[in-house]
DNA sequence: CTGAATCCCATCGGATACTG
DNA sequence: CAGTATCCGATGGGATTCAG
């Protein structure tokens, strides 16, 4: 099956014509071309929201903002590490703001900025997808791994 | 900026409410606790569209079906290697279909299921965004860059 | 509390060569 | 044409330690 022939429409959400993806396509293949050196934006996006934590962040300070202990105790199994290196990176694009409170103890609180805030509505649309048809694609592999 | 006290509305595409958000949250800590073996739907999908050529053969076969050497030569950069093993994954995770065709030579011809064709609007509303919000993003690493 | 710096290993993915 | 198998370098991310 595949996409020819027509328009896709999903409960709810935008449409999808074989144009949007022709166009998409495209954009990429310009990026590509006219500046092979690396900075393509779907790149860059895949890079961040596939990297282990930068999803989950986001998910989270959309419900709140927080601070970054609260943040480390939120997010389960995340290292110091990873949530600094990760925060710095979502500050760095613009997705995230950080502010500093000159207490003693000293006390950063993160949250989403209005960048963060619209690329949220879309990766809770997909992680939204993921859980409805988690059982789907559990059965595919299943059903993968029977045939060998 | 936050995310509190309220909905945030984006042109053209679905409400996102903290309660959305919220719910999210609460059905991958769910998966987390029931089952911390590894199975969380949600790092699943990130793993698939994270890695470096799911999306792009995603898009790709978005357009149209298309056979292997086809696909080889359509996604630049791509080796042999990774696109066996990518379409194994995305065939294994349900989303692309493999029909062989007993000819000589033989040929091969991937298409994406309907469980591909309805992750394809959610991925290309994401990739949609990412061109949109491209030079955003770019001003914002100056800014920071500059900051030091 | 918030972070930077170091060490170190597991995995991802590219190049190359070989098969039906 | 459509794969599989092997090798191997680059990178991601965890554990740990130190600092303001």
């Amino acid at each position: 099956m595949n996409a020819k022939g027509g328009t896709n429409s999903f409960d709810g959400h935008p449409q999808v014509t074989n144009t949007n993806i022709a166009e998409l396509n495209q954009g990429i293949d310009a990026w590509v071309e006219n500046d092979f050196s690396g900075a393509c934006p779907v790149r860059d996006l895949l890079d961040r929201i596939g990297d282990k934590w930068s999803v989950l962040i986001i998910l989270r300070l959309g419900q709140q903002d927080e601070r970054f202990r609260a943040l480390l105790r939120a997010i389960e199994g995340i290292s110091q590490r990873m949530l600094t290196v990760t925060l710095r990176g979502l500050e760095r694009d613009g997705l995230v703001h950080r502010e500093v409170f000159d207490t003693r103890p000293p006390s950063v609180v993160y949250s989403l900025t209005p960048l963060g805030v619209s690329l949220l509505g879309h990766i809770s649309s997909l992680t939204d997808w993921a859980l409805e048809n988690a059982t789907t694609v559990e059965l595919a592999k299943s059903r993968y791994d029977a045939n060998t």
